[in-house]
DNA sequence: GCCAACGTTGGC
DNA sequence: GCCAACGTTGGC
């Protein structure tokens, strides 16, 4: 079983919006290094659930993979943003994940606490730069994070 | 709103 | 295959 961390704008789907919905397609993804990452995933992974490009960007959340190697549908509709012209039935390009809400943590927490805890080495997501969508989490750093927003797992 | 970092595109 | 131009991400 793996750990990683996928990131979502608030403003486009929040950790709440996730919460109501219970689970999701993890759609729109168009970045190659993020797209493996995605097609790695298995069923019984978890995901740690990030909000960026707002206020106060950090984890706010856990989330399963219940479903991998799911076409990504938007690649095929012509009113999506994520419309691929590129793309066939026959061989889709890009590949994602479905995902269920597992829990919103209490406290979020930030990406500054994350910058005064982990080196870069540790976490990629505090590595200068760095614009990834979907990334590793090692083990042990997400047992970690797991202990610092006090989260118990069944 | 700015802009650094980085990915993608397309001319050559 | 190089690389300049351009677009996007996302923190600040």
């Amino acid at each position: 079983m793996k750990y990683w961390l996928m990131k979502s704008e608030p403003n486009t789907y929040s950790i709440t919006d996730f919460q109501e919905e219970g689970q999701t397609i993890w759609d729109g993804v168009r970045n190659y290094q993020a797209r493996n990452f995605l097609r790695e995933m298995k069923v019984g992974d978890l995901a740690f659930f990030y909000h960026s490009n707002t206020k106060i960007p950090g984890i706010v959340g856990l989330m399963k993979v219940i479903e991998s190697n799911v076409i990504d549908p938007t690649q095929f509709d012509q009113q999506s943003p994520y419309f691929d012209s590129k793309s066939t039935m026959d061989s889709p390009r890009w590949q994602t994940v479905t995902v269920e809400f597992v829990a919103e943590f209490s406290e979020q927490l930030t990406l500054e606490t994350l910058k005064k805890t982990f080196t870069p080495e540790e976490l990629l997501l505090v590595k200068r730069g760095n614009r990834l969508s979907v990334l590793p989490v090692s083990s042990n750093i997400a047992q970690k994070i797991l202990q610092m927003v006090n989260y118990q797992s069944a």
